[in-house]
DNA sequence: AACTATACGGAGGATGCCTCCGCTTTGCAA
DNA sequence: TTGCAAAGCGGAGGCATCCTCCGTATAGTT
């Protein structure tokens, strides 16, 4: 991971403002998906966030849908170079516990996304597919260097964890009456992982 | 099944014209989304097609959403009312083919409106499951008496049935270079269904 | 026939999407 | 430095949609 890169430049590079304007624009979009939902905020509002005219938005993103979908990668490219870091860790089980906090932190939000993604995009595009690749291959390289040092089971898959943190998800979706609860659970999820097997636990 | 009834009528019968206008408009919006997506209608176009005003839109259903679930909500029914008719059909192995065809035309459609149902009320809400209960008791009751009949192999359950037809809704999804390929493809597995075991597919 | 609660319809205000084009800035070259 | 063309900016404005509000019409009742 850390492989997949800032995609590759066409066409000569951009002039600098319209670079710093690109950066500004993802940042407010982010911030402003995140506070009122994919569907919930106008164009005209992240443009304004990010005090930039609505022209320009629509330069570097003709559609809401483009837009949605570089919030979504570049969540996914922040997560892979943070794996990436967490590799080198001094403590792998940390490591990855580290890890699963901030991929289940990432399926959180990505819900408000992903729903309006899906809903035009397809859940099999090539983006998807790829975000999911990257994800995958990070949750198998922490997972594996972790047991490899003894720290975590033996007996857990990748798979699992994305299976567990799914059902985290959904298990915490509604807002709960004791706000701590989401958090207590996936500790609990990691710490879960990170033990040894218990016995009478084969099934 | 026909059991599940227009929900329970609370305040003063509606005046005549008013539930006439009720009426035009789940049919006009129907239609409407089978033709352009569930996303790409205006309220206003509806309203044009059933012939009222769009005030009158807005006064049956307050939001989009409110017609969103009502469609929903009435296709299902409509399924519950043919499934209650095919149980009196003379050929229980007919009646359930007939059956699958119906409930994988409906797949197909409701497809437009789930995506933006979903994204809304959340795949839990009290309609969606209600819904699924109401066609599966429907594909238990047909499966059932065409197995009795010896018209159907014994060893598929309603559940396949539904995983069938939801792998043959993916499957077709994009439009195939071949027109028929849908129905072609629906026919066989309707046969398969109602044909006796071959030796050997034990697995 | 007269009356009233109920329902109709569409004008209009508000908001959002997107395009277009005159003005500004950047990066380069002399 | 200075000058200049290309690249980029910004927002006014056209168009579509959402939804409210209220004067008018009609069903059902006495």
């Amino acid at each position: 991971m850390g492989a997949a890169e800032p995609v590759s430049q066409t066409g000569p590079p951009k002039r600098a403002d319209a670079r710093r304007n690109y950066e500004r624009l993802l940042a407010a979009a982010a911030a402003a998906f995140a506070e009122h939902g994919a569907d919930d905020v106008s164009l005209e509002e992240i443009a304004r966030r990010a005090g930039v005219g609505i022209g320009t938005l629509y330069r570097h993103f003709p559609a809401r849908q483009a837009l949605l979908e570089a919030v979504y990668k570049e969540q996914v490219d922040a997560l892979d170079a943070l794996a990436a870091k967490l590799m080198t860790a001094e403590s792998p089980g940390a490591a990855l516990g580290d890890w699963m906090r901030a991929f289940i932190a990432f399926g959180r939000t990505k819900r408000s996304l992903s729903s309006a993604l899906v809903a035009t995009i397809g859940k099999d595009s090539e983006l998807m597919s790829s975000c999911s690749t990257i994800l995958r291959s990070c949750t198998d390289s922490l997972l594996g260097r972790a047991q490899e040092a003894g720290e975590a089971r033996l007996d857990v898959k990748s798979v699992d964890i994305f299976r567990l943190a799914h059902g985290l998800l959904m298990a915490t979706e509604v807002a709960p009456s004791d706000p701590d609860q989401p958090a207590r659970l996936t500790g609990l999820v990691i710490d879960s992982v990170l033990t040894p097997a218990a016995a009478g636990s084969g099934d």
